[in-house]
DNA sequence: TCTGGGGTCCTAGGACCC
DNA sequence: TCTGGGGTCCTAGGACCC
């Protein structure tokens, strides 16, 4: 048996840990640039708030009812570490799946148990985090999420799919990995509820849908596709993008951008030891901005040899940006891409190209510096800090990294 | 004024090979 | 009139997830 454990209305709840006037209140945390509403406490959602809606489309008085917050990852990643932690108490074994969700096993749990330990799980992650959650168990990793979606309606906080007459509460929708385009699709075929879903004919289901969703079909019926995952698999890509805080038209501006993005994207990188065999650099004109010439140029180029030297992505994803750029447009977005990842030390070298062997100790010395003084510490000149007002992006709202910057502690009169 | 960022997998179609 | 069969690789697009 599975249970997922999944931090309710995890950013907001992440902010209410640190800063007890949130509590009770309506709280919404906003995406990178202050754009749109990426997390809503119970209140807010109460006040018609849409999951993914431009903060700009809420009615100027609801939004002056609203506590509003930017982004701040720093936070969010370190409590849901803290989180995992007090599950690897608990459980025999523990997949991470996203920030805010992880599948757990109850192996070796008596099945008369489960409630009980999910509920002591609840308990201690509220107590050692402050962090509010719920516990769905299944047998599948498919029935565990529908469980969870129910927990959250029940005081409990926990909730077992047992059967199948359980199903029939859930609209297809609300099957994990059924979105709004084949949920659209699947009720014009009649197919309305979880229960239908996992009644109706594979091979016809297989043959209109694909095979993803006929594995989710068999994961309804209790058949397990999908097993926990304790390891987490190597990154195919790595990406670094933003949206820029206003638009960018000079060449110099754009390429400090992407630089930036480079340097942080080689960093990512490293921090999985692995090395990029390609290069990829994209450019957005503002797509919304009706009447605006739109210019949405990517380009991408090979390493002579896979690398994870900050300086070699940096000159590819610089001589990328250069080839693209167009002036006479208004750049909204960059980003950099990172392609044909491999762990390093594995990579075939070239015959001909010489490996500078002072490389990786250059960016481990980059690395510690920039863990031990802050990001940033240590540089390349070609990604110096946006002035304000450039294209840094917007973060009005921001709370403080209180559990990761020495600066920020908690202040406690 | 204002519209996120980072991933995965599958499928179809074209180019190319023998 | 008639025009094979089987395979790989790559890319673009679309679906999904958080």
């Amino acid at each position: 048996m599975l249970g997922l454990v999944d931090g309710n209305n995890f950013y907001a709840s992440c902010e209410r840990v640190f800063d007890a006037s949130l509590r009770g209140q309506p709280v919404v945390v906003l995406s990178n640039n202050d754009g749109c509403a990426i997390a809503r406490s119970s209140e807010c959602k109460a006040l018609g708030v849409k999951m993914g809606q431009p903060i700009h489309e809420v009615p100027t008085h609801i939004r002056r009812q609203l506590k509003v917050r930017s982004a701040n990852f720093a936070l969010y990643g370190d409590l849901s570490g803290r989180v995992v932690s007090v599950l690897r108490d608990l459980f025999p074994a523990v997949e991470v799946y996203s920030i805010d969700e992880s599948f757990v096993s109850f192996d070796g749990i008596p099945a008369d148990q489960r409630e009980r330990v999910a509920g002591q799980a609840r308990e201690r992650i509220m107590k050692w985090t402050g962090i509010p959650c719920c516990v769905g168990i299944g047998s599948t990793k498919t029935l565990a999420k529908l469980g969870n979606k129910r927990a959250k309606t029940t005081d409990s906080g926990v909730e077992e799919i047992t059967g199948d007459h359980q199903l029939q509460d859930f609209a297809v929708g609300d099957v994990w990995g059924v979105g709004r385009k084949w949920a659209a699709k699947l009720g014009a075929e009649g197919i309305l509820t979880a229960l239908d879903l996992a009644n109706t004919s594979p091979d016809a289901l297989r043959a209109r849908y694909g095979v993803v969703l006929a594995r989710t079909q068999l994961e309804l019926q209790g058949v397990a596709c999908g097993q926990l995952e304790e390891s987490e698999p190597d990154r195919k890509q790595i990406v670094v993008s933003r949206s820029f805080g206003r638009e960018v038209v000079e060449l110099d501006d754009v390429a400090q951008a992407v630089a930036t993005f480079a340097i942080r994207a080689s960093e990512k990188l490293r921090a999985r030891s692995l090395s990029a065999g390609g290069v990829w650099v994209w450019l957005d004109t503002n797509p919304f901005k009706s009447g605006a010439k739109q210019y949405h140029p990517s380009r991408a180029m090979q390493l002579i040899t896979p690398s994870a030297d900050t300086r070699e992505v940096l000159a590819m994803a610089q001589a990328l940006v250069r080839s693209m750029y167009r002036k006479g447009y208004a750049y909204k977005k960059a980003g950099v891409g990172l392609l044909d990842l491999s762990p390093c030390g594995t990579q075939q070298s070239d015959l001909f190209a010489s490996v500078d062997p002072r490389s990786t100790k250059l960016m481990a010395v980059l690395d510690q510096t920039n863990r031990r003084f802050g990001r940033g510490s240590m540089g390349f000149a070609s990604a110096h800090r946006p002035k304000p007002g450039q294209w840094a992006m917007r973060q009005e709202h921001l709370s403080p990294s209180y559990t990761t910057k020495w600066d920020q502690l908690l202040k406690v009169r």
